[in-house]
RNA sequence: GACCCCAUCGUCUAGCCUGGUCAGGACACAAGCUUUUCAAGCUUGCAGCACGGGUUCAAAUCCCGUUGGGGUCGCCA
């Protein structure tokens, strides 16, 4: 049997980590057992579907790589649903009704008394009994599906095999269950997939942590890194592993081994798992990725400019950054003409007057025969021997006269990048002249 | 309220099915090491089986109840 599984976004709203979670599982599975992603657009509700929802959700399913190999749009099936509403409508299983005020006439399934077992692949035999199921409208007075309806109708005629979806469905089970029975198909296999909740306590929600994917795109964050994030919301491959590349969850995913008990997002583990992603990454695709933000900052100029000079930098800050975009923060000083001196961080570090030691140290650059790394900090060591004080005594003014932050990479790295004569310049500007 | 789901450190989780290993790891937090600041790295620490009852020689693990949390009850999806 090949497996068939499916996505189902509604272009009401972005795709944010709750549905890219139910995305990247079903994506998984499909690619684990050989099977194919389907994913299906429900944009019944045309009054709420928006095409920018739309474009936000296939782009982010994009950058997430959970490339799918079918897509349909429900708004284009309407005749299908129509066909099987009419079938029970036929069988005397369903019956029509006017709503005050409405134009058209509802098509409405009626419910059977009885007694239903979900067999779901993660919770196991879950009950139900139907008197508690109001009749289930098929087709709403203006000829759309709902959602319950078009799902079944769906779900069978594109043979998904199993349907993978949030446990906020449990509940929607036993009606499309009883809509199976009704048109004599076939049940799907079913997996409840644990909710994510918000810290805050609930659902995610717009003001509770439902922030779109794309947004996490924009901040910096790697989409391997907010994949593998996910990955471990509700499932664990055993023996301590957490850093797992998607290639390797391929080939250990299972949906036997997804847990049941909500998961609170916390995003402090997304900065980890960015960070170990960031250090990994290769520098030149890094460069890349930043080069737009760099460009529309002015710091560098689109058209002309140095590539292997942004990727040298970027190979300095790789390790420090929590999203891509701190580099935009933290590497300023090496695009801007002037560098803007945090006031505490001048306070602290160049109230003492330093002209004596900073003359000294740009005279030593100058004699200097090469001009790298090595070299600047030799000098630098045999420039605080002769003057007998601690090297950091003079390591941090420096770094605030050229950087104008205390944090950074290693003083000579920055040095050498900056090159002699910016170095020089900025070192320049803490020299008092003698009138 | 009715129905359904869930319950291991603050958070993500392993262990539960097939009772017996000091309940393991990670994030966060704290301390230390390293050091040129920050980050990274390394070491250590803090911290948990919701509660009550069974079953059993033995319960995080099996059963029941309580409590707590969550979801669903639309001509939304």
């Amino acid at each position: 049997m090949v497996i068939r599984v499916r996505f189902a976004p509604s272009p009401t709203g972005y795709l944010h980590i709750g549905g890219s979670r139910t995305a990247l599982f079903n994506w998984l599975y499909a690619r684990a057992k050989g099977g194919k992603f389907i994913l299906r657009i429900e944009d019944t509700d045309s009054a709420r579907s928006k095409k920018e929802y739309l474009d936000e959700i296939l782009d982010s399913m994009k950058w997430l790589g959970f490339e799918w190999d079918e897509i349909y749009y429900q708004s284009q099936r309407f005749n299908l649903y129509q066909e099987y509403a009419q079938r029970l409508l036929k069988d005397g299983k369903a019956y029509t009704q006017k709503l005050e005020g409405k134009s058209g006439e509802a098509i409405i399934y009626k419910v059977t008394p009885g007694s239903i077992t979900i067999d779901d692949l993660i919770r196991g035999k879950i009950q139900f009994d139907t008197s508690t199921i109001k009749d289930q409208v098929l087709i709403k007075s203006d000829g759309t599906p709902t959602y319950n309806f078009a799902c079944v109708v769906d779900d069978y005629t594109m043979d998904i095999t199993h349907v993978i979806r949030g446990d906020d469905h449990i509940s929607n089970t036993p009606k499309q269950f009883l809509l199976y029975q009704a048109l004599g198909l076939p049940v799907p296999y079913f997996a409840h997939l644990p909710l994510i909740l918000a810290k805050a306590g609930g659902r995610l929600s717009k003001r509770k942590g439902a922030t779109a994917i794309s947004e996490y795109r924009q901040m910096g964050y790697l989409s391997a890194a907010l994949v593998n994030f996910l990955l471990l919301l509700g499932w664990a491959p055993g023996e301590n592993r957490e850093v797992i590349d998607i290639n390797e969850a391929i080939k250990l995913f299972d949906v036997k081994n997804i847990n049941k008990t909500a998961a609170v997002l916390d995003l402090d583990k997304l900065d980890w798992m960015n960070n170990q992603y960031l250090k990994k990454e290769d520098p030149e695709r890094l460069a890349d990725e930043l080069i737009p933000a760099l460009a529309e900052k002015d710091y560098i100029d689109k058209e002309n400019f140095d590539r292997n000079y942004v990727v040298s930098l970027v190979k300095l800050f790789q390790a420090r950054l929590t999203v891509l975009n701190d580099f935009l923060d933290w590497a300023d000083f090496f695009f801007l003409k002037e560098v803007p001196i945090d006031p505490a961080a001048e306070k602290k570090f160049l109230t003492r007057d330093l002209s004596k030691e900073f003359k000294l140290f740009i005279e030593r650059l100058d004699d200097l025969d090469t001009f790298d790394i090595l070299t600047i900090e030799e000098a630098f060591r045999q420039m605080v021997k002769e003057l007998n004080i601690e090297a950091k005594v003079l390591i941090h003014p420096i770094r605030v006269a050229l950087t104008g932050k205390t944090i950074g990479p290693g003083l000579f790295e920055v040095i050498y990048y900056l090159g002699k004569e910016r170095t020089k310049e900025r070192l320049s500007k803490f020299i008092k002249r003698p009138v």
